[in-house]
This record gives structure tokens, C-alpha cells and sequence, in this order.
DNA sequence: ATGCCGTATGATATACGA
């Protein structure tokens, strides 16, 4: 298969989310389903609808009312072990290996809470340390020609215009400098392209996520860009399109995170 | 910035999201 599609999409529930998911499959038709926030144990999840959905292959790390992330594919791959991100067994990774060698990580990396102080703030701290893990994890493991994609809910908005105004929030988790930097790191872990802004670069507004609490998302389109994509070199010449699907945001009852697709042309991969 | 918005839970209030 020369052509790859890859999606990954913060559910906010799975169960609450199906038909949403189903919807959008039937849709976007994407070859790799990167999901997190699933919210469900892996006894309840609902796999058999995945399974109607055409995705014979499938990964699921889940836990009660909290976290999990799911990747469903078309394309037969291996699952590599878990690790254990901050000695917590909380099920925000996942990452598989294509016959081709080329792995896939989703992460859910930890929200973080409200304040943005790791001395006030057990949760902040964590996000930090996670990131902190992830970085060190990618550089020990940094090669010339791996091919590597990282998805996910990573909860950071790096740039200026991944929200919708700075200055207001520069103090707000998510957008705040001590999170850039960190999440600066791990992108340079890495040798990461971000795929998302490779094509549609910077002063452009990007958003993935609009808050529940507005009025009317769209008018007031007060966004963040906390989903990503990122690619290793080796992968740059491949990235062909990327569209984060927001007309998701305007379904009844959706996640208030929408799709990110990310297509890649694999013709001549080595 | 704050929202009174959403999901989950042996739930009818509370934790968490960001």
C-alpha cells in the first residue's frame, strides 16, 4: 500500500462517542485510528463496531472513567510492550510497529490541571515530568532513518497561533512558556517535523479543540491546537495532506476535540 | 479569565477535563 491515512481524535468517551466515530470513518476512511480519552476497560470496549467498521487490526489500553487510547488499523502490526510513563500504569500510550518498521505512538499526555505551579499542583507536575519522560525516551532511541509517527492529545499548544489569543493565555495550562519548553524538548528529541504545520505553517490559526463552556464554538472560535502529529525526517518527503476535521465539532453532543488526518504517500519509502 | 459544558460513577454530588 503506497497510500497511508492517519487519524487521531481526542472521543471524550468512546461509548459516548460511537456513532460520532462511526460517522467519521465512514467518511474519512482512515487506514490508522489513533483514539484517546476512551474512557472504557478493555472488557467493555466496544470492539465489535470496530470491527463493522472495517479495522480487522486493533491495539486497546484502557481503564475505568479515565484516560485510554485505542489504534485501530487496517494494516496488520505488532504491539510493543507498555511502558510505564512516571511509574503510573494509567494507559495514556500505545504504540505499534508496521511490517513495514515503521512504528506508530498515540499519547494522551496528562491535562495537567488548573494551575500552572508544580509546587501547588500534583497534576502539573506530572504533565511536566511526562514530557520530560517522553523526551528522554525519543532521544535514547534517535537514529538517521527510523520512521516514526507520534500522534495524540499532547495538550500543549506551542505557538502563538495555536491558540486563539497569546497574551491571555500565557498563564493558562496548556499554553503556559514552562510547557512549551518542555514540550520544545521532546520535539527536538527527536529530530520531529510537525506534520500539522508543515502544511499550514505559522502565523496561520490552527485549532483542534474548542471548549464546551462557549456559547457557539464557531462564533466565538476560541481554540487551541492540543492534538499533533508529528513525523521523523525520514517520513518529511512522504507527508502529502492534513486536515483537521472540525465540521465533527458541530455533531450533537461531540467531543470537543475534532480529528486530525494526515496522509502520506509511501511510494519509494526505504 | 471565566465560563455553567461534558463524561463517568454502586452517582442524585463529585472528580476531571483545559
Amino acid at each position: 500500500m503506497s497510500h497511508l491515512r492517519v487519524a487521531t481524535w481526542n472521543v471524550n468517551s468512546v461509548r459516548a462517542r460511537l456513532a460520532h466515530v462511526e460517522t467519521f470513518v465512514e467518511q474519512s476512511q482512515p487506514d490508522i485510528l489513533c483514539l484517546q480519552e476512551t474512557k472504557v476497560t478493555d472488557n467493555e470496549f466496544p470492539l465489535k463496531s470496530f470491527a463493522k467498521m472495517g479495522y480487522e487490526h486493533y491495539a486497546i489500553a484502557g481503564q475505568k472513567s479515565y484516560n485510554g487510547v485505542a489504534i485501530f488499523s487496517k494494516i496488520p502490526f505488532v504491539t510493543t510492550e507498555p511502558i510505564q510513563w512516571c511509574g503510573k500504569d494509567d494507559k495514556r500510550h500505545l504504540a505499534i510497529t508496521l511490517e513495514t518498521g515503521m512504528e506508530i505512538h498515540n499519547f494522551y499526555v496528562p491535562a495537567g490541571g488548573d494551575i500552572a505551579d508544580v509546587a501547588l499542583n500534583d497534576k502539573f507536575a506530572h504533565k511536566l515530568d511526562f514530557m520530560t519522560e517522553m523526551a528522554d525516551w525519543f532521544a535514547e532511541r534517535r537514529t538517521d532513518d527510523n520512521k516514526m509517527i507520534l500522534v495524540g492529545d499532547l495538550n500543549v499548544a506551542p505557538f502563538e497561533t495555536d491558540v486563539w489569543n497569546h497574551k491571555q493565555l500565557l498563564k493558562v495550562v496548556s499554553h503556559t512558556p514552562i510547557e512549551v519548553e518542555h514540550m520544545a524538548r521532546m520535539y527536538e528529541s527527536h529530530g520531529w517535523i510537525d506534520a500539522m504545520r508543515h502544511f499550514v505553517p505559522e502565523p496561520e490559526p490552527l485549532f483542534s479543540w474548542w471548549s464546551y463552556r462557549a456559547r457557539d464554538w464557531r462564533a466565538s472560535n476560541r481554540g487551541r491546537r492540543l492534538d499533533h502529529v508529528w513525523v521523523t525526517p525520514a517520513l518529511k518527503p512522504h507527508l502529502k495532506a492534513m486536515e483537521i476535521a472540525f465540521t465533527s465539532r458541530d455533531w450533537e453532543k461531540p467531543s470537543d476535540h475534532a480529528p486530525v488526518i494526515v496522509d502520506f504517500d509511501l511510494t519509494g519509502m526505504r
